[in-house]
DNA sequence: TGTACATCAGTGAACGCGCGTTCACTGATGTAC
DNA sequence: TGTACATCAGTGAACGCGCGTTCACTGATGTAC
C-alpha cells in the first residue's frame, strides 16, 4: 500500500474515531505514520484530502439487481433492509458530520453531480430491485416501488442514526427489526410473499 | 429579549447559516451584537453555549395525541408525515453536524438521558398516535404501530436529509410525497381510510 | 564496474493566523440614610 | 433631595495555543556513459 492510500485510510479512521472537528492534519499524519508535510505532496490541502476520503473510502451499497427472481421477495427485502442498516450505521456518522462544514458539503455536492452517485443511490437501487420483481410478476403492480424503497431505506437510515447517536456501532437486533419493517410495508396477504 | 436569549438565537442562526465548524465565538458575538466577553458572562464555555442552543432552540415536534378520532386516519397520517418532513428539514443540518464533535455528542446524549426527550421522540409520538387510533377502533389491530411509525418518520427524515444535501430548505412537493408514502404503508383497503 | 548526476519520497522546523478565553476596566442603575 | 457606595451588564485589548501550510533540506534509488 502506497503512501497516498495509507494517508486516506488514516484520515478515514481518524474521522470515524475522533469526528471531523478533531481530524487535524497532525492527527492524520500521526495515524498514517508520515510527517504532515507528506500530506501536502499528495493532496492540495486539507479540504482536498477530505473530499478524496469521502469519494474513495466511503462504504458502498452494492446494487441488488442480481437478487431479482431468487428466494422470495419477502426474504430478499428483509436481507436488503438489514444490509441497509449495516451500511448506514457505518457511513452515517461521517456523512452527517459533513453538514458541519458547508464548503465541504458544497464540494461534495459538485462531485456527486459529476460522478453519478450520491446519498440517493441506495434508495434507487432498492427501487430498481422492486421494479425488477414487478417485471417478473413476483410483486403486484399496484405497489409503488419508489415510495416503498423510500420507506425501507429511510427507516434503515433513521435506525442507524439512532444507534450512532447512542454511541453504538451497530443497530440492535438488525434482523428482527428488518423483518418488522418489511412486514409493515408488505403484509403477508401480498402475492409472492 | 435579554442578552442570553439574543446570544442563543444568534448562535442558532450562525450554526444554521455557516455550519458548526464556522460557528466561532467571534461570529456569534457579532451576530448577537455583543462583545465576545459577554458570551462568557452567560455561558461557561463554547461547548456549554452549544449545548444550550441545542436544548433550548432546536425545533420541537408537537405531540399529535389530540388528532386521535378526528378527520380520517389516512389524512391525519398524511399531515403528520408532511409535518415531520418540515420538522426534519429544519433540524437535520444542525442535528447532523453534531456528529462532527464527539464530546458535544456525548454531552447531548447525557442531556437526553436526563430530560426525557431526544431524537427518538418524534417516532414515539407518531407510534402513540397510531395506538390511539387502534384503541378507538379506527385502525386494524394487526397494524404494527412501532414499525409503521419508524417507516414514516424514517422516510421523512431521509427525504429531509436529501433536501438538505441538495442545499434546499424544504422537501420538494411535500404534500404529494407524504401522500405517496402513507399510501404505501397504508393501502386503501384498510378500515378507517 | 565506477562515477557523476538526476529524480524522487519524505521530513524537521518554522511560519502567520485565528481561535477560545480572561483580565482589569467602565459607566449606568439601584440603594441607604 | 443629595451624597456615597454597591451592584451589575457589558467591553477592549491582550493572552497562549494549536491549527494548516510551506520551506529548504536529506538520503535513497535510478540512469548514462
Amino acid at each position: 500500500m502506497n503512501a497516498r492510500e495509507k494517508i486516506l485510510d488514516a484520515a478515514f479512521t481518524v474521522m470515524h474515531e475522533r469526528g471531523l472537528a478533531a481530524t487535524t492534519t497532525k492527527e492524520i499524519a500521526r495515524a498514517a505514520g508520515y510527517s504532515e508535510a507528506t500530506l501536502y505532496k499528495y493532496f492540495d490541502d486539507k479540504q482536498d484530502l477530505f473530499i478524496r476520503v469521502l469519494a474513495e473510502k466511503m462504504p458502498l451499497f452494492s446494487d441488488p439487481e442480481t437478487l431479482v427472481g431468487t428466494a422470495t421477495v419477502r426474504s430478499n427485502l428483509e436481507d436488503l433492509t438489514a444490509q441497509l442498516m449495516r451500511f448506514y450505521v457505518r457511513s452515517f456518522p461521517i456523512a452527517a458530520s459533513v453538514f458541519s462544514a458547508p464548503p465541504l458539503l458544497e464540494a461534495l455536492r459538485a462531485g456527486t453531480r459529476a460522478r453519478q452517485t450520491g446519498p440517493h443511490t441506495p434508495i434507487l437501487s432498492l427501487a430498481r430491485y422492486l421494479e425488477g420483481e414487478q417485471a417478473v410478476g413476483r410483486l403486484p403492480v399496484e405497489v409503488d416501488c419508489t415510495a416503498t424503497a423510500q420507506l425501507l431505506a429511510g427507516a434503515a437510515m433513521q435506525q442507524a442514526f439512532l444507534a450512532a447517536f447512542d454511541g453504538l456501532d451497530e443497530v440492535p437486533a438488525v434482523t428482527k427489526r428488518a423483518q418488522a419493517l418489511v412486514a409493515a410495508v408488505y403484509p403477508s396477504g401480498h402475492a409472492g410473499s
